[in-house]
DNA sequence: GGTGAAAACACTCACAT
DNA sequence: ATGTGAGTGTTTTCACC
């Protein structure tokens, strides 16, 4: 279903999503309506969710991001699951298997901020953060 | 040097880095080229690092992710830094704060690669895995 | 699955405000 | 900083292979 000049689009799309289907048709020479139709049969399937944009936080003043392992308290898990969409600052959340059931990755402005965000998670459960140092 | 019309636009090109300008500049009663302008500024700022797109791994065949938690063993930090980029299973690695050095996510077919991939990695360090069960 | 053609639309630049 | 206009390129649809 998916062969391989499609995986070839997502890794120019991976990259570049903002690229036209006429250069896309360019460099694996194809014409732009069927770069168009492949892409669009990605995005129908599900394959292609989104497309976005990789920010530098720390250019926009956020100068701290963190990864914070959560064990949600008995009986706390269905309420967390709810409120996490209300933290700004999280902008990833995963259940994972192990000792912990929460994944976060979180961004912040400063020290401050992220003690206020783990004041306010320590009421659900038992948090333990790593911050990030570089992306490698 | 960023102001909120720069906010707003980042806002919306998270969820949909492929609207035109003329698109954008609708959305927030901009012109196409003001649009075009303040899109230019945050690339040359390095705010806007990259346009990407979001994979659905799982339709693609690859069943299992997980977060990776690697304790790198003495004197090994600067090799495996090196070799990072030679696992393409391996999709985010950060240098990360605590008693592990790195933390890393990684993609693979089954729990077949999955173990592959860490018989690989133990090489360096001492590792801990947490499968990912599911988005949030 | 892929192409080609035509109309609608978007992009880009210089110039004006 | 933002808007406008003219020229160029792109997207979209559809009939065809």
């Amino acid at each position: 279903m998916i062969d391989a000049i499609d995986n070839q689009l997502l890794d120019i799309l991976k990259n570049n999503s903002r690229l036209s289907f006429a250069d896309l048709g360019r460099t694996i020479n194809l014409s732009p309506s069927s770069v168009r139709e492949r892409v669009q049969k990605m995005e129908d399937l599900g394959v292609i969710q989104k497309y976005g944009i990789q920010i530098d936080n720390r250019k926009l003043g956020y100068d701290l991001e963190a990864f914070i392992l959560l064990k949600v308290f008995p009986g706390q898990l269905a309420n967390i699951l709810k409120i996490i969409k209300d933290f700004p600052e999280i902008k990833e959340a995963h259940r994972i298997t192990g000792n912990q059931n929460i994944h976060l990755k979180v961004v912040v402005k400063n020290q401050t901020a992220l003690q206020e965000l783990l004041d306010r998670l320590m009421i659900h459960g038992d948090t333990n953060t790593f911050l990030i140092l570089s992306e490698i």
